[in-house]
DNA sequence: GTCTATAAAGTGATAGAC
DNA sequence: GTCTATCACTTTATAGAC
């Protein structure tokens, strides 16, 4: 009835396949479940897309655009490497047992997308979104935390990303909070083991090398 | 034609079911796509299964019986716990490179049983076998490396699993070889640096403690 | 633009001949 | 036991009234 947009239709039926696959699956996002969870007609599901394939296509781009990874908690100064990763991984763990839904979603359409050739780039570019992310707050920790990465800003965060996608998926499997946290105190560990500490304010006491200390990675 | 017996006709369709899923996805393994590669009738299907959830159910439970971790090569003894750590992710993630669908079907049938409510157990059982089966290789690894794991080895196991999951996937995601390299190399310093070193034949240098040295993990 | 009604194709499952 | 033929249903997509 109220005559909508196209875009905002549009929108609205991303919206509610989004919730539609986190609720009950790929599988279950038919045309039919998506326009139920709209509140609207079959007909404007086709009226707003070309058809479902290209609602899909749209549906992962979204997702890889906007919905990056589970909230990672900013870094908390003055404290060392070790457990600022140990607090921003319990706090992305905690984003993924407030809604676990959320975070299948995103292995759902990389498979998805994966067995569907003409979408079958798009991983490769929600990787790079995530590690980008990641990045973003390596960065920022580094700072922070007066540390600098032994290895390339870029590196790290695929590590990060490599941690908590095995994170995510053994607790999806299992839902054993106590043996996630182990594994986090482990990720901990080895994650800071790649954050040298930098003495800032005191570059006297030790001459300058002219050679880089090692890779530099620093932006 | 040929009469064969039930128990054969399912392990038949198991197989092809198996084919199809690694090759096209779980969408795509209907009934009439998996009696077509099995080269029998739809009619056969039903003769040897009750439904498609009966026989998803058979299927999944038989990848989680039988087909385990891609081959993780033995440890050669004689070399550090680091090394020992490189070459088997790296014979793992060839591995997967070599047959990637394999690896996919296991991440694909783990959603499908998450999503099915009577299969939703499985994968709780598909990853302790991992765990189970890692935790094989790593007790066989410490008698050979002459250490011992720093903490509980199952624990090791889920770490390791762990790493696993997020390379394969990442991998799946971007087929960046050089990236996988480079996880590698960090997850088994990190790894390594759970293996702590027991020297074996002089019990005499140091007095045997009474107590236990740490958390002791061997079997 | 939005709807109802329906077409066209695919799905799991079964009947019944052999 | 194995097959062909078919049912009952669901799916995506479209036609056509309003």
């Amino acid at each position: 009835m109220p005559r909508i947009s196209v875009v905002d239709r549009r929108a609205e039926l991303i919206s509610a396949a989004l919730r539609v696959v986190a609720a009950e699956g790929v599988a279950a996002a038919t045309t039919r479940a998506i326009v139920a969870e709209a509140g609207m007609s079959l007909a404007s599901f086709h009226y707003a897309f070309a058809s479902r394939d290209a609602m899909m296509r749209e549906l992962i781009e979204f997702v890889v655009e906007h919905e990056t990874i589970a909230a990672f908690p900013s870094i908390d100064p003055g404290s060392d490497a070790r457990s600022a990763f140990r607090s921003s991984l319990r706090g992305y763990l905690d984003g993924v047992r407030a809604d676990p839904g959320r975070e299948a979603v995103m292995f759902e359409l990389m498979q998805y997308a994966l067995r569907t050739p003409e979408l079958a780039a798009l991983p490769d570019e929600q990787y790079s979104r995530y590690r980008a992310a990641v990045t973003e707050l390596l960065e920022g920790a580094a700072a922070a935390l007066e540390v600098r990465w032994a290895l390339p800003v870029d590196d790290v965060a695929r590590m990060v990303v490599t941690i908590t996608d095995g994170l995510t998926l053994a607790w999806l499997a299992d839902r054993d909070d106590a043996a996630a946290d182990r594994v986090i105190e482990f990720a901990a560990d080895s994650l800071a083991a790649l954050a040298l500490p930098v003495t800032p304010p005191s570059p006297s006491t030790v001459p300058a090398p002219l050679s880089p200390p090692l890779k530099e990675t620093a932006t």
